[in-house]
DNA sequence: TCCGAATATCTAGCACTGCTAGCAACAAGA
DNA sequence: TCTTGTTGCTAGCAGTGCTAGATATTCGGA
């Protein structure tokens, strides 16, 4: 240790650098997970300080607020969903746009609070053109290499917009108990099928 | 007003239980101002007994908690947006779907806060089989109405529950900023034309 | 090795939330 | 007029996000 002193300018700044970015991930991870254990309500301040066993003050030494955890929870949320859909490669016979909606309402139904901090809470995310965080860019994206194969001469990032709206409405009404369960299956084939079949002759 | 004394027994229960009627709607009416001015946020219960000009206890007394004072809110809000998609006919050479379509997104535009209470916050109406709420059948019926043209051979409710996911999921999305605007109106066409025109050879 | 300085962390508290117990004021019937 | 029962209020509890100020810890130089 003390051998080591003279180099103490760099390495321990270093080290608090590195301690500092691994409790800002603690911070986040413990968030997450409460959140998907008890419902984003069950996470207090109070409550997350004590999972990463430090004192409210601490959080707030590293995050402005509550909303900016929830904000950085989301944009890894995304990242998660955008490498869940690249690896999700359609099976025989079955298409890529299909392959995708599957990955896209499991993702939502098997992590409804992260999936909630990412698309239904409001937050200040910038979507607007400046500063998107790329998880988000990568996630579209990957809606995006989904959609291409169906678009024919529609407009390609309109249409995803469409499928990315279609599945997001289904997930949440799901979500809410406001869709019937039994009809899970034909409402994904019915909706695929009206997204990708659709001749449409320019337009009605 | 003496004179009537000898009735008082039932004219005065009568009153009452008007009274206490109006108050109930008084309550309902002051929460979807005030979170339609300022957000569902600033609906306190001391800011909503402020403005009925009651101490928070009343409020109590008429609803079992917050909860069911937005519950209330959303339940009439679905009457309000049967009311506004029947008179939602197509104009002249506009199809049904179309001005179903139209005018529910523009009750979610216009009244976001009303439809965050309905379709977005969770809440524990029963949408399952037992005990929903008229105003909701009534809603989800209109819709039914205007798929019903375009049905094909597929399944009416189903095809209803996926042009409502797809539209719950534009408007949330398009509230929350997501989605690009100078999309609007692109996506409405290319949802429209999907759901549509699809020939829909008997599915993928 | 020790001390002053800087950093890191905590305790305590504010203004707010939803909600409720218990009291005061009023109206109704005898 | 007095009793009784209802109605609405004041005051308070436990919990929220967040922060000021005090305290403990660690570091750099003599």
């Amino acid at each position: 240790m003390s051998s080591s002193a003279r180099f103490s300018g760099v390495t321990i700044q270093n080290r608090r650098e590195r301690e500092r970015a691994e409790r800002h991930q603690l911070i986040i991870d413990a968030a997450r997970d409460l959140a998907e254990a008890e419902g984003w309500d069950a996470v207090t301040t109070r409550r997350l300080a004590e999972k990463v066993e430090y004192s409210q003050p601490v959080l707030y030494s590293h995050f402005k607020g509550k909303d900016a955890i929830t904000r950085a929870v989301a944009i890894q949320g995304c990242g998660e969903l955008a490498r869940l859909l690249r690896k999700a490669r359609p099976s025989r016979g079955e298409s890529r746009l299909r392959a995708a909606a599957e990955a896209y309402l499991e993702f939502a139904r098997r992590r409804p609070a992260l999936y909630d901090a990412m698309f239904v809470q409001q937050s200040d995310i910038p979507w607007g053109t400046d500063e998107v965080p790329q998880e988000l860019l990568d996630a579209f994206g990957e809606l995006v290499a989904a959609v291409e194969p169906v678009r024919g001469e529609r407009d390609l990032e309109a249409l995803t917009e469409v499928f990315w709206s279609s599945l997001h409405g289904i997930a949440t009404l799901m979500q809410g108990g406001r869709l019937r369960p039994e009809y899970d299956e034909t409402r994904l084939d019915l909706l695929l099928g009206a997204l990708s079949l659709a001749q449409h002759e320019d337009g009605l």
